[in-house]
DNA sequence: GAGTGGTCTAGACCACGAG
DNA sequence: TCGTGGTCTAGACCACTCA
């Protein structure tokens, strides 16, 4: 038997999905849907937070609960994002020193001079993606390290989280949203670290492709 | 000013990564903790359930909270899943016609006889990974398709997002706990799609890794 | 049957946003 | 100031597990 909170969150999902209740439309307040469910409040908060983890409403404190923009889906491939028309880009820079977890992922000593570069994304006026990339002070340039001389793999580690606090308010998503976590380490020809990332995506509104071919030569050996 | 529910959920936490509350162990009831820690049950359940999302308790109901054994983390690199030993893999097949999602994804058309290989994959009695391959039936044998000969590119499309019910309880995990969604599409060198899986990983102890090498012609190019 | 977690109620009080 | 959501309380009742 599904519980109240599950029903109360079926019927508003297929209203939004149907159009009943449109992108961009306050919903009624939670009192008033509670009355309408005729249950009590927290019953119907229950309900609204299930939406939210789903990425369909926005509560905002003191205003009230929005139903999302279903905005575009952004694609990591690559190092990329796509679709980058539209995209705008935000860069920190911050000089630091190696510590904690960035030792082993750059295979630095600690207190090694490092640079980190600090990408915030926004996808009309609402940020989409947070990237913090890290690299060894001495190769340091205005140049990705993609297209630096010297550049052999890429190791690309995929996780899928709930946002940390610090996350969630920068990219303004609700701290129960999983994310997809992209941690990128960039190798030269002679295993050197150019550059560690490490890069936060929403996970109701982005996903990450990649693309595996196989050569002809690897094709020929077969039976 | 942090809440309650954060403080309790952070003492928490320390205690158990410091060993004070060991894997396996039961947590004490909630009425009893609610009353230590001078809260009301549902304030305290508040803070279970965070901790619950990040994967670091489970809940049995009519047994208590019980602190989860941290498993090592599973790793899918290029359609397997490392470590492979000490993995257990269950097998299903069904066969079915195509509807729905299955068609683009599969690129054929409606009705399109198939055959689903359910793989549902054990470590240490916990089910770990779930993984539904579907390939159009004149294709189907017991060979995996990458080893099938044709085969020419793979593209792999990752999601974070939150289990559906199934899927929770298939896997045995709580359904607030992020999970990554990998749907796996296999092409021939003709286009034509030779399978296409979706595999759901649970976020606390899985991740992607997807290395990519540069040949020494590309490298060559650079200035 | 005793003890556990799961769901739900009907409130209270606080913090935020806008006029 | 008013209406909104955020947090929290002190219970009730049900469902599950195990002896």
């Amino acid at each position: 038997m599904p519980s109240l909170r599950d029903t109360i969150a079926d019927d508003l999902r297929t209203r939004i999905a149907t159009g009943h209740l449109k992108a961009g439309a306050r919903l009624p307040s939670e009192p008033r849907l509670a009355a309408q469910y005729k249950v009590s409040t927290p019953t119907l908060r229950n309900a609204l937070a299930l939406l939210q983890t789903e990425g369909l409403i926005e509560k905002i404190h003191g205003k009230g609960n929005f139903v999302r923009h279903p905005l575009s889906r952004l694609t990591y491939t690559g190092g990329r994002l796509t679709p980058d028309t539209d995209l705008h880009v935000t860069i920190r820079t911050t000089n630091l020193r190696a510590s904690g977890d960035l030792i082993p992922l750059l295979k630095v000593p600690s207190h090694t001079p490092l640079t980190e570069f600090l990408y915030l994304t926004h996808q009309s006026e609402s940020p989409r993606s947070l990237a913090r990339i890290y690299v060894p002070r001495d190769l340091a340039t205005a140049e990705l390290p993609r297209c630096r001389p010297g550049w052999a793999e890429t190791r690309e580690t995929i996780t899928a989280r709930i946002p940390t606090s610090e996350e969630a308010s920068t990219l303004r998503i609700s701290s129960t949203l999983a994310v997809l976590a992209i941690t990128r380490v960039a190798y030269d020809t002679t295993g050197r670290v150019i550059e560690a990332a490490r890069l936060v995506l929403p996970g109701d509104r982005a996903d990450a492709l990649f693309i595996t071919h196989r050569t002809s030569e690897e094709r020929g050996t077969e039976g």
